[in-house]
DNA sequence: AATGAATGAGCCTTCATTCAT
DNA sequence: AATGAATGAAGGCTCATTCAT
């Protein structure tokens, strides 16, 4: 099941949409397409099941921003742990904010934890933020199109992407619905 | 010509990538799929002529963001004539901007235009900043994700939606690049 | 008409069958489709045309054939003649072979008066043939087959191929229906 | 497999060029289009894997030539042997002969070993032959000229067509390259 | 007569999915 | 459970031919 996550995704990155085909993902996971099928109902259950995985990953690191102590703090987190998945595996990572648009995707994919998440940290790094959920949704756009904006460009400098990307986000939120 | 990419336009905003195919378009256009071909070599350049009206349209309106006196007034131009755009056919703008992204036809469309205007434009806005280059792909790439996100989720209060943008990327050139 | 049979003998010949489209021959000639198809009712009458070409030059040649005072004499020069045609636009000549035997076209093609030319010649060179229709439709076969196959190996010697030729135009006559 | 390519043998034979498409022949062989492709990866591979199969029978008797204790036997038999192949299915064997010109598929069908084959068997009924090379290709065109041509006509006496064969070939000998 | 835009049948090929083994 | 051959709908594209101008 994981290996053939995990071939998805490589097949994915490597070879963009158009080669992501399901014989191509079970042929790189080295198993049969029947086994595929046996594991996942369709092609679309494979793609959630990747950006389910995907999506977890950055689930455990929002958690571990909440613990931090300032609102601040885990806000920064929030971005760093962004930035570093994002530019891990760019292409992938580009790859599955697109597919996870679908629409036939988008009830599959459940964001309102996600969400709901990051509107916390957000509220504890600007306390005084009149629209939350609104700032979270915007924060999180600016982030994904930043980082993914850097991604195609092939930047490697985590870093600076970093320091941009802060930039935008505390400059949107001392800006936008200041109490 | 401009009939049958007016109805690429439309399969895509209403089928997505999933119905858009040479067929659709010819019959939506009211016409026979020989005489698409008369106009289009392929269905990807008839894809290239779709991102290319679109892009014309914005490139005329930063065209004359630098005929305006200030250049905050230029910018904030920009930004406008981003959102309304964007917001007005939402669904389609989306599709492009992932189209755009396609290997296949990364080097059909030129952008480098696009970039120069609005690299012009962030440096009238912002003269003191250090790497202008960067931030205008910065600034590209947030609102594209804000305005994305927004059109996603079917927002349609464009004033709102304005003031969230202009926060962002006066917020990230605020606090980028300061010289 | 005859430019029109001449491009179309020029497309052939640099572009194979695969090529050989009445567009493509319409833009070669200069004219536009539609006049195309007002001195030729379809594609196999223009490929018709364009076989009647270039078999009524070898059938002159013939003729002059017959003029000679020898069998023998008369024999060689059709040999000659068929050589330095066929190896003329070699490749036109090999296609044009290939198009005469397609069933669609078999029936307008006229090869009797060939035939029976031909076979007058065979006669005289061969006065004792048992079998000269046999033969002469054997010799036009070896013909067509040795030079075809010189022009694609892209012969270029026409003394030494017509010399070859004539060893086996002679020497099939010499051991075939002997009275 | 076999049947698949038996099947595109049987279409062609029947249908000619014009109806040998991939469908019809899955058609034909009973099978999907989607397994036709499973064993070839396009329409020239077939038609590749239909040539070799043909050639392959024309091979083997040519082996079977070498072992003839004196040349001009092994010759003789060779003779035979491709009269009484090319007039089995004259038809197929007659466009078999054409689609092998095709340059798309003059890289993929190897005709040197066979070349070699009728070389040294050439050179054994035919020692003192000046250009033994030459000669086995001429002798290959005027065979396959002559039976293509018997085919095309209906021949049926196969005797009396291998006997013409065989007049044309020793003349041709007898009469070429005397050393 | 000439033009050439328009037509659409039909071809090659792909790929998600099924099912007998 | 695993396998992978088989399926066939569907899509991109070509080109012979027509017909209004």
């Amino acid at each position: 099941m994981a290996s053939i996550v995990e071939a998805a995704a490589q097949v994915l990155e490597t070879e963009g949409f158009e080669g992501f085909n399901t014989n191509a993902v079970a042929r790189r996971a080295g198993v049969s397409i029947g086994s595929l099928y046996q594991y996942f109902p369709g092609k679309d259950a494979l793609t959630v099941a990747l950006i389910r995985r995907e999506t977890a990953r950055f689930y455990d690191d929002a958690l571990i921003a909440l613990g931090k102590r300032s609102g601040r703090a885990a806000l920064e987190y929030l971005i760093g742990a962004a930035v570093r998945q994002q530019l891990q595996r760019p292409m992938l990572a580009r790859l599955l904010d697109i597919a996870e648009g679908r629409p036939a995707l988008r009830g599959e994919v459940n964001t309102t934890a996600m969400e709901e998440l990051i509107t916390t940290v957000v509220r504890r790094a600007a306390p005084k933020h009149a629209r939350p959920e609104t700032a979270s949704g915007d924060l999180f756009a600016i982030v994904r199109g930043m980082v993914d904006a850097a991604g195609e460009r092939g930047e490697r400098d985590l870093d600076d992407l970093e320091r941009r990307v802060r930039a935008a986000v505390f400059g949107y939120l001392a800006r936008s619905g200041a109490a």
